[in-house]
DNA sequence: ACCGAATGATACATATATGTATCAAATTGG
DNA sequence: CCAATTTGATACATATATGTATCATTCGGT
């Protein structure tokens, strides 16, 4: 048997450690990153040669995270207004990863086209949420889906900051944009 | 006569340069506030010996610029929800001074006593409207301020970005803020 | 227990940012 | 018009971050 873990534990360490660093401080600097996963930096640019290519395989995970937990969320959503609740839930938990993607600039053109594609999907989410009469139609669609983005990460400072439990802030969350972009 | 501008044109320069370069990159360097300002590296090392002098000088500045027009705006409201509106009104333009404060640890006490102080007139600001009825009783005070900050900075990047004009994005953030918060 | 791979520590080279010093040129004020 | 100040350019020193190389040690699989 191969018996071999899909990927090297050491390497997702980091991984986990660049991420909380990084929606900590965007500047932090490897040394900061290496300590936080209890690992030399040798062994860090081991695994990733260069900056860029750990923030590279960081938004990557980021995305699949992200990704997969709407994707499950999802499953049996009916309406629109349904899939921003699912959505939202299962989201803002991932708060620290969603606030990384947001605040990360691209230099990976396939990373780039995939965080483009969530918007848009956001997006097509806001245009449903219209049709259905969940948002009243004179709210800019811009408007919409930067609230929703906003939403999310200010409903996940709540709960890391310790002041909300986590479903509160979802319900907190989905209750003022449904009320502040409804008709 | 002294006839002397009150403050070197030079030192406006940079600190109106350093406010634009820092709200688009906390972690720019000072060449680059130099380039921006069209000023010598070395010139803005002679008014701002260091780059924490520099920023304490910015955060003085966009908090004066914050509280003058704040305090103008707010002259002859009666309301809490008309000090609301006029607060947002006023501040909306100055989004990228707002974001600054919003995003900077002050090392200066002063400073961090003077932000905590604007923090503080914001959560008045929600009891008041929680006791006009504006805002929900069941609305966490820390949830209302973190939207209050966050709808000023959504509508100011909304403007920035030329896809509102600044007075449709100052009524999308007061409605959103009405409704989504209200009861 | 053994052998190879992975790790940590260390040293080193390089690049960038910061801060200081100097000097010629430009600007300002009288 | 002249003197004093201010500016920009340049050079320099230092600190930090990044990336590479080396080597003894440790860990894991057999």
């Amino acid at each position: 048997m191969p018996a071999r873990a899909l990927r090297p534990p050491m390497r997702d360490a980091i991984v986990d450690a660049a991420i909380d660093t990084f929606a900590r401080n965007p500047g932090a600097s490897l040394s900061d990153v290496a300590r936080r996963a209890g690992v030399g930096r040798a062994s860090l640019h081991r695994h990733f040669p260069s900056r860029g290519d750990l923030v590279t395989a960081i938004s990557r995970q980021c995305m699949d995270e992200i990704d997969a937990a709407t994707a499950a969320a999802l499953a049996d959503a009916r309406t629109a207004r349904e899939r921003l609740s699912r959505m939202m839930e299962a989201v803002v938990p991932l708060g620290d990863r969603y606030h990384f993607l947001a605040t990360e600039a691209f230099h990976d053109e396939i990373l780039q086209a995939r965080y483009e594609e969530d918007l848009a999907w956001v997006a097509r989410l806001v245009d449903a949420l219209k049709a259905e009469g969940v948002i009243a139609p004179d709210v800019p669609r811009s408007w919409a889906v930067a609230n929703i983005d906003t939403q999310v990460w200010l409903a996940w400072s709540e709960v890391a900051a310790g002041r909300l439990a986590p479903a509160h802030a979802a319900d907190l969350a989905l209750r003022t944009l449904l009320e502040g972009l409804g008709p």
